[in-house]
DNA sequence: CGGTGTGTTGAGGCACATCAAGCCAGGTGG
DNA sequence: CCACCTGGCTTGATGTGCCTCAACACACCG
């Protein structure tokens, strides 16, 4: 299994940009300068051009779950009705376009075949909470930092040959995303690196020196240990 | 938190029946029938009348894990895009009215603004997803146990007055779904039982004995344990 | 130089899984 | 009618993976 992104706009041609100027909506934000906050009415999408975001709940209790993260070509904050139903910061220097909801419905309108397109991108965005509630219930720790680096690995094509590789989040965002601690993901991680299978060459990057053995870890391969 | 169905059609108007004959569609089910299964083309989506149904998944190492129950009123296999994303069966006998794709889709291309209501339908998948995430990540055991009966109360208004409500799955359903073991959930049902928080009358039915503890207990109340 | 933020490493405890029995209701056959 | 089986559920004993608490390493910065 492989965690998607929440959603991707890679494969489509973003058409709710029909109408819009061509540089409009772009937006810069510093890092963990917030985008949206839970509760806030909906103004319309962001479409990630550079850099991330992270999307996360806050519980009373002081507890954290991040939802997802968002990188270059993805989208965030499709979907949530009426009101975001998360918060949404950047990780560092970001820049997104932002799609606003009047556009989108507008474009719907004009063209209703989109409207099928949107609900298949909705349906991708439940999938990948499937995998996320799979991940977070029925994997162990070793396996699901091994998938969250498998799928940061796989977001860079030809990224597996030795190279280093970004990791933006830091060990606490990893933590908050997988359902684990700090402790708990830094142990893996060296572990991993004792084991030949990644390298740790600095903060913010990894590299994958043994792709199939991480995939065998991801998958939970009863044969490996 | 609550768990929500994976979606509700209990305040739309149904409004894909459209062009569909008053009786059309409907199909019923006998105990663990199937009504779809993962990679299954989609034929569209089912309603269920009466009864419940389960959907969930199977992996390569025997482990299941059951993403939704869907009770009368609720949907399910909606916004899959081309195949089934789960396997989907029935918990005892239950009928279902199959929404033919077909008919969706004429349906949104004669209203267009129907589109943004399955948008928002979708919407709140997505929702209950994020919110099985975070129970399945961060809730103890008795939490997503409390918080399960929770919801099931819910599902009955003025069920919480103390009479017995349906729990018409069994223990490995309810384990499946909360990512715990059927002993796991045994003894968390018999504690509640032993603290007079829910009575266990008879197999397939339990009854709310003080609702706010329930709840207390569910939210993961500090104070409560 | 101390201070702070991030990450690593170690020791110990606890919640839940695992393994193993036993209970109970319903069904079936004698 | 009883004897026996079966499936669902409960209960007990034991193990273990991850969390908690704690200390330390390291880079960066005023």
């Amino acid at each position: 299994m492989q965690l998607s992104p929440i959603a991707s706009a890679h494969d489509t041609q973003t058409p709710w940009m029909g109408g819009v100027a061509s540089n409009g909506g772009v937006r810069v934000l510093d890092a963990h300068e917030v985008l949206f906050r839970e509760g806030d009415e909906t103004s319309g999408f962001y479409e990630v051009l550079s850099g991330a975001v992270r999307a996360y709940k806050i519980f009373a209790d002081g507890r954290r779950q991040i939802v997802s993260f968002a990188f270059a070509g993805d989208i965030v904050g499709f979907g949530h009705g009426e009101a975001y139903r998360f918060d949404c910061d950047a990780l560092g220097t970001t820049r997104v376009r932002a799609v606003p909801k009047s556009s989108l419905l507008r474009a719907m309108r004009e063209r209703p075949e989109l409207g099928e397109k949107l609900l298949e991108l909705a349906g991708g965005q439940v999938a990948t909470m499937q995998d996320l509630s799979i991940l977070l219930c029925r994997k162990s720790a070793m396996e699901r930092i091994a998938t969250f680096l498998m799928t940061m690995a796989m977001r860079h094509p030809g990224g597996t040959a030795g190279q280093a590789l970004p990791l933006p989040m830091c060990r606490v965002d990893i933590a908050d995303y997988l359902g684990l601690t700090i402790e708990t993901v830094s142990r893996n991680m060296t572990r991993l690196r004792a084991m030949g299978v990644i390298d740790l060459p600095a903060r913010g990057s990894f590299v994958v020196r043994d792709l199939e053995r991480l995939r065998e870890l991801a998958d939970g391969d009863e044969t490996v240990h």
